[in-house]
DNA sequence: AATCAAATTGTAATCGATTACATTTAGAAT
DNA sequence: ATTCTAAATGTAATCGATTACAATTTGATT
C-alpha cells in the first residue's frame, strides 16, 4: 500500500500538499490538486489511520461498554450510538464486560492508551471509583445506570416513576397482592424500581410483604423462571408481579404457563420493551424505554462532551405499554 | 500523560531501554529493569497504542461485519469470538452493517486504512465481489453464511442436512402437509435449507407445493408472523411448518397462537436455538447451531490466517433440540 | 519594469513507540 | 594486567501522517 510520499512524487508535489488534498484544505489550486488526486486514484492510495492517529493524537474510536450481548434492551441502545457516531466519522468498539472486573481494566487501560476517545457505559457492574477517576481525565458517559449525586453526565429514563406506575396499574387492574421479582440492589436502578414498587403500595395502603420480594441473581430468562417459581411456592400466591426486566418478565410468564394451567391468571408487568415482548403468550405489558434514542442521545452527549462542551444530565420519557399479560 | 521519553529520563536509561522493559526483552538487567519499572509507576506511564501502532503496522482490532444487533443469534457467535480474541490481546470493531451498501465502504476503507488488521464477516448481505477483492489482500473470515467454491476460508454448519433432518422430524410425526417459511433465496442458507426440506419431502414421496412455501422480507419476528398468517390463509392448511430461523419460527407460533385458538395445533421447527426459543409456548423445536463455537472457531481462523497460516474450511455440528412444538 | 500582497507550495519538526546496529560494560580466562 | 566474549545499553532511523513556518509564485498596481 502506497503512503502519502509516492503520492507526493507522483504528483510531483510535497507531502504537505499531498495532506492537504486530502483534508481539503482550501489553500491549494485546482490544478495542483486534480495532479494530487490523479495520483492517488492511479496508486490506489488510502490513508494510513495509524498514521493520521499518532498525529492528531486521537483514535476516533468510541467504547461502548456493556455487561453482556444476551439481552435484547442493550441491542437498540447500541444502534442507537453506532448511527450517531459514525454520521461524525467515529465508530465503535464494544466491549461485554460480562462483569468481569478484570475485563474492566482492560477496557480503562484502552483508553488512557488513546486506543479510544471516549467512553460510554451502560454496565450497572462497572467499577464506578475507577471510572469516575478515569472521567477526570477522558470523556464519558452514563447510560441507562448512573450514580445519583456523582459528578459523570448520564442519560436515562425514570425509573421510580415507571416502576410506580407499571405498579399503579396493577393495582387499579384489582391487584392487592403484588409481587416484585427485583434484581440485587446494589444497582441503582434496581433500587429505584423498588422504591416506585413501594410508594404505589403504600399509596393504596397495602402493606409491603418481604416474602413477595425475590431478588435475582442475574437478567437471564432463566433466572425470571426460577424466581416465579419460588413465588408460586408461597402458601399465599400473589395474583400479580412485576419484573424490573422484561427476559425476567418472560420467564415468569413461562414459569406461570407450566405451573398453573387450571388457575386463574397472573398479571405480569415488565420494563424495557424488547421485541420479544410482544410475541409471548400473553403479549407482556411493559415500560417502554426509549432505547434508540438513549443510545443516539448517550452518543450526542459524549462527542459534546470530547467537544470541551459541559453536557447536563438527561432523563428520556417512558411509556406504559398495557398488552395482554394485565388484560385478565 | 507521559511518554516514553520522560520515562527513559526519569530512569536515567535511553528509550530503547524502557521499551525493552515494556516488551519484557530478555537482555535488560535486574537493576535497571527496577529503575523503569519504578519510573513508570511514578509517573503513571501507559504506553500509547497510537505509537505502537503506527510503529508495527497494525491495530490489533478485529472487524466484525453483521447484518443487525436485533437477531440473538449473532449475540452468542459475538461472544464466543471476543472471548478468543481478547485473550491474543485483540479487540473486536462491531460494525452492524444494516444491509447498506455504503456501510460497507466504510467498514472496507478501515481496513484499507489499517483501522483493522483482518474481518470476521457474518452478513449474508455483503458486497462479495469487494470482500474477495480485499481478501486478496488481508485476513477474511466468513462466519456461518460462506460462498460455495468461493477461496474465503469459512466456518458454518451443513444447513442442508439440518434442515433435511428438521423437516424428516416432522414427517416421522405423522405430518404430510408441511410449509416452509423461507427468507429471501438469494442467501446461499436460505437455499441450502429449502434444498434440505425438499430433500425430505421426495424421500417420503410428499409434493412440493409452492403455495406451502413463503419467502419472507426479513428475519424479525414481525415477518414470521405475517408468513404464517398468509399460509394459515390457504384454503388447504399445511400441519406443519419449517421456519429457517428462530426468530420467523417464533412469529408463527404467535400468528398461530392468535388464529386458531381452538384449531388443532400446527408444529412448528426453527432453526438456531437462541435463548428466547425455550421461553416460548409452546417452546420451540429447532436446530440447535454451536453459535459461541462458531464464533471463537472464526477467531482461531482469523488469527492464524493473519499469522500467515493456510487455513481449512470447518463445518461444525448441529443438534435437533426436539420441544414441545413438535409434541402435538 | 519594479514593487508588493496574496495565494500557493515546500521544508522539516512532530506525534510515541520499536529495533537494527553500534557502543559500552562486566566478568571470565589467561 | 591484558584480552576477549557476552551481556547490557544507547543512538538514531523508522512507521505515515499533520502543520508551523519559510519560501516561492502569481498577478495586480504603479
Amino acid at each position: 500500500m502506497a503512503n502519502i510520499h509516492q503520492i507526493a512524487e507522483r504528483a510531483g508535489v510535497s507531502v504537505a500538499t499531498v495532506s492537504r488534498v486530502l483534508n481539503n484544505a482550501p489553500t491549494v489550486s485546482p490544478k495542483t490538486r486534480s495532479k494530487v488526486e490523479s495520483a492517488i486514484k492511479e496508486l490506489n492510495y488510502q490513508p494510513s489511520m495509524l498514521g493520521r492517529n499518532l498525529r492528531n493524537s486521537e483514535s476516533r474510536l468510541i467504547l461502548v461498554l456493556l455487561p453482556t450481548f444476551s439481552n435484547p434492551f442493550y441491542s437498540e441502545i447500541i444502534n442507537g450510538i453506532q448511527d450517531t457516531v459514525i454520521a461524525k466519522g467515529y465508530n465503535i468498539l464494544l466491549c461485554e464486560t460480562d462483569s468481569r472486573p478484570e475485563r474492566e481494566n482492560i477496557y480503562f487501560n484502552m483508553v488512557k492508551n488513546k486506543l479510544a476517545d471516549g467512553v460510554i457505559s451502560m454496565d450497572p457492574t462497572i467499577n464506578m471509583k475507577k471510572l469516575k477517576e478515569l472521567a477526570e481525565s477522558h470523556p464519558v458517559i452514563l447510560c441507562s445506570e448512573y450514580e445519583e449525586g456523582g459528578c459523570i453526565p448520564y442519560v436515562t429514563v425514570d425509573s421510580e416513576l415507571a416502576a410506580y406506575q407499571a405498579v399503579k396499574h396493577l393495582i387499579q387492574l384489582g391487584n392487592e397482592k403484588i409481587a416484585l421479582i427485583n434484581s440485587d440492589e446494589k444497582f441503582l436502578y434496581a433500587r429505584q424500581r423498588r422504591a416506585g414498587f413501594e410508594r404505589a403500595l403504600k399509596e393504596f395502603s397495602l402493606p409491603i410483604r418481604e416474602e413477595w420480594i425475590y431478588h435475582t441473581k442475574g437478567l437471564d430468562f432463566q433466572h425470571g423462571v426460577h424466581a416465579m417459581r419460588m413465588l408460586l411456592q408461597q402458601e399465599e400466591k400473589p395474583t400479580a408481579v412485576f419484573a424490573v426486566s422484561d427476559t425476567l418478565a418472560i420467564g415468569a410468564l413461562k414459569a406461570i404457563n407450566m405451573e398453573l394451567r387450571a388457575m386463574e391468571p397472573i398479571a405480569v408487568v415488565g420494563f424495557d420493551n424488547i421485541s420479544f415482548s410482544s410475541m409471548t403468550n400473553p403479549t407482556l405489558t411493559t415500560v417502554s424505554q426509549p432505547m434508540y434514542n438513549m443510545g443516539c442521545t448517550a452518543a450526542d452527549m459524549l462527542l459534546n462532551s470530547m467537544k470541551g462542551e459541559r453536557v447536563e444530565n438527561i432523563v428520556l420519557d417512558h411509556e406504559l405499554i398495557i398488552r395482554e399479560s394485565t388484560m385478565g
